[in-house]
DNA sequence: AATGAATGAGCGTTCATTCAT
DNA sequence: CATGAATGAACGCTCATTCAT
C-alpha cells in the first residue's frame, strides 16, 4: 500500500501532475476558510482557474480532491522534514533538534495542517487507510530516532516508550495548529517549542521525586 | 459570556429543556455515525420522535442542533469530572488522581468526545467563542489543581509552564479519541494513563543529564 | 409479485394516490413529445404544477417517474378492457367483440400505449419484471377467451396455437400505433378492425387450399 | 429521397467509408448493451479505435451515428434478404420461403434489428422520414411478392389486404425481436415460423364457417 | 488527417427551512 | 403546541462538442 491510484480521464501524466497541483493549492484554501463540506467544486474549479468540466478531467469525484490534498500536504511535511533533519546517529540534541524542525514545519505550513487533520475524516473508508498510513509513517520517523538515541544509551525508554513519545512529538505539533486559537496568545513558537522539549524530555521538575 | 442563548418558539422552559435534550441524544448518536455535514434535520427529527416541524419550534437552525451538542458534551465531561475530582488542596497524588479520572472520562465518552472536536469547526464565528471557553473552563480546572500543588511546594513550576503542563493534559486526553485507530492497538486504557502520567509529570528517564 | 411499490415520503396516502396521478398525466404527455431520456425532472415538476421539491417528495428517481407511468397505462388499458369485455363464455363472436374492443381501447389511449412500449427498456432490471407481468396478463384475458372458445367447440387450436394468436392480437394492437406514421394514411380504425380480425381468424383466402 | 447526405470534414470517401464502418460496428454494440442515450460519445469512439477529436471528423453530431446505425441494419436486412429470395414469379410457396427468409434474418440479427426499433425514435424529425423509407422500401418486398402471388392467381386479396399482409409479416419478424422475452420461452424459431406462417396465410382452422 | 484537453450548459437529486392547518 | 407537505437554491457530476496543436 503505498499512495492511492486516482485515475485521470487525461492521459499527459506531466500535465495531470501540474493541473492537480493547482487545483490542490486552490483546494487547500478554500477548505481552510470554509471547511470542505462547505466548498463546492465549482468554487474549487474557479479558484484552480478551470472550468467545471476541466476539474473532472482531472479528478472522478469531490473526495478525489480531497485525498489529493492530505496526500500532498503529508508530502509536503515529510519533504521539508527530510530535508532538515538528515540521518545520524541517534543523540538527545538530535531528538531535540528534530522536535524544533518539526514544529518549525508545522507552523509554516499551519492552515495546510489544520485542514489535514480537521477534514480527513472525511474521506470514504477505502481512501483514509492510505491517509493513516502517512500519518504512522510521520510517527516513525521520530520512532527511528528516538530508538537510535536509546541505543546510544541516551535515554532509557522501553519500546512502548519510544512509540508513545513519538506519538506525542507529532501530537504537540498538531497542537500547535489545532489549539493556536488559545497557544498563540500565550507563548511564541519558540518559548512553545522550548517548553514542550522540556516537558517532553525531562517532566516537572518534581520535589516529591526527592 | 456564560452560555449561548438558543431561541425557541416555545414559551415551557421545561419542555424546552426536555426536548432539546431528546434532541441533543438523537444527534450525538447520528453525528457519531455520519458527522455533522451528513446528517439531515429529518434524520434528526426522526430519531428524536418529532416531526421535523416540532424539531423546529425548539431551534432555529440546523447549527443550533450542533451547538447544543457541543454545549451538552462539555457540560456532560465537566459534570463528571466535578463528581469524581472533587475540590482539596493540591497534591502530586492528586494531580495523578486527576489525570486518571479525566483519562477515564474521555474513554466512557470517547464518541461524544470525538465528535465535538471534529464537529465544533462548523460552528458559525458566532457560536464557536462559547464553545471555546468551555474548553478554556476545563483547562482551567486542571490549572487550578496544578498551581495549588505548585503552591504546597510538591512541584516547581512558573505560570507559564502551570498552563502548559494543564493543556498537555487535556491533549492527551483528546488524543486518546483521536487516535484510538493506532493507540488502541498499542496500549489499554490503563497503560496509556500510567504511561503517560509517567512521561508528564517525570519526563524521560535522561542519562544525560546526570 | 403484485405491484411494485414505490416509496414517498409522504404519509397521506389519498394525497400521494392524487399527486403521482398529476405528475403521471404530465409525464406522459412530455414522454410523448420528446421521450423518456429527453425529458427533464424539471420540466415534469412544472408541467405538473409542482416544484422540484414536491415532485421528488412523492418519488425517489426519475425511474420511477417511467415505472409509474408504464404501470398506470397498463391499468388503464386493462381497466377499459375490462369494463367493456365482461366474461362470458367463449364464443367466436365474442373473440371478434374483444379484438375490435381492444382496438379501440388501444386507439383512444394511443401515445400512452406507444410510450410505454418505446419507453419501457429505460427502466432498470429491477423494475422491468414487474411491467413485463402486466403484459403477460393482458396477454392471459385473450388465452383465456380463445381458450373457452376452443372449448366451446367453436375454434380448433392447439395450446401452443391458442398462446401465440393470443400474442397476435396483442401484437395487432400495439401494431396500430407503432406503425401509425404507415396504416393511419391507409386505412381508418375499422377497416383495420375488420381486416385483421379476417386475417386472424380466417386467414388468406388461399386457393392453393382447395 | 434516397440516403440522407452526412457531411464529413474528411475528403477522402474511401476513408469516411471505412471510417465510419468501423464507428457503426462499435456503436451498434454499444447501442445494443446501453442503449443510445446511455451510451457516450467517448465510448463510441474508443470502442471504434479512434480519438474523440477523429469521430468528430466523420460525423456532426450523435445522432449522426444513430442515423448511420439505423441506416447501416436495414442495409444489412436488406441485403441478406436479397441474397437469399431472389426474383421470381409469385407463388404460395415462395411466399412461405420469403417468410422463414426474413424470420431467419431477424433471427440472426436480432439485436442489430432490436436497437434500430427501440432506438430510432430518438431521430430527429429530419432524419427520421429516411428511415421509414427504409422501413417501407423493406415492406415493399413483401408487397410485391404477394401481389405477384396474387396475380398468378395463387392468393384472393385485394389491394388494400395486400399491403396489410406485407405489414403483418414485417411486425411479426419484429415481434421475434421484441417479445424475445416471451416468445422464446416458448418456441424455436422453426416452431414459431411454422405456427405464424399457418395463421398468416389459412388463420384459424375454424369450425364457425363451416 | 488526427489528437485530446478544455468547455459549460444542463442534468438528477438533496435538504434546510417555512407555514398553513 | 404539533404537524408534515411544500419549496427552490444549490449541489456533485456528465458529456456532446470545439479547437489549438
Amino acid at each position: 500500500m503505498a499512495r492511492k491510484e486516482v485515475p485521470s480521464l487525461v492521459k499527459d501524466e506531466k500535465l495531470i501532475e501540474k493541473r492537480r497541483g493547482e487545483m490542490v493549492k486552490a483546494a487547500v484554501n478554500l477548505f481552510k476558510e470554509n471547511g470542505f463540506h462547505r466548498t463546492t467544486t465549482r468554487e474549487i474549479a474557479k479558484a484552480s482557474g478551470f472550468s467545471i468540466g476541466t476539474l473532472y478531467e482531472y479528478i472522478r469525484s469531490k473526495e478525489d480532491i480531497l485525498y489529493l490534498v492530505c496526500d500532498s500536504i503529508y508530502e509536503g511535511v515529510r519533504e521539508k522534514l527530510n530535508e532538515q533533519i538528515g540521518t545520524t546517529e541517534g543523540s538527545v540534541d538530535h531528538v531535540k533538534k528534530a522536535i524544533a524542525v518539526y514544529f518549525n514545519v508545522v507552523d509554516e505550513m499551519q492552515d495546510e495542517v489544520l485542514v489535514m487533520y480537521q477534514e480527513a475524516k472525511s474521506l470514504s473508508r477505502e481512501a483514509l487507510p492510505y491517509v493513516l498510513k502517512r500519518e504512522l509513517e510521520m510517527t516513525a520517523i521520530f520512532e527511528e530516532l528516538i530508538r537510535q538515541t536509546v541505543e546510544q544509551g541516551e535515554l532509557d525508554l522501553n519500546e512502548e516508550e519510544v512509540r508513545l513519545l513519538a506519538h506525542n512529538i507529532l501530537v504537540h505539533g498538531q497542537m500547535w495548529t489545532f489549539r493556536r486559537w488559545s497557544l498563540r496568545k500565550e507563548y511564541s513558537l519558540e518559548e512553545y517549542t522550548n517548553m514542550q522539549t522540556q516537558l517532553l524530555l525531562y517532566g516537572v521538575k518534581n520535589k516529591s521525586l526527592i
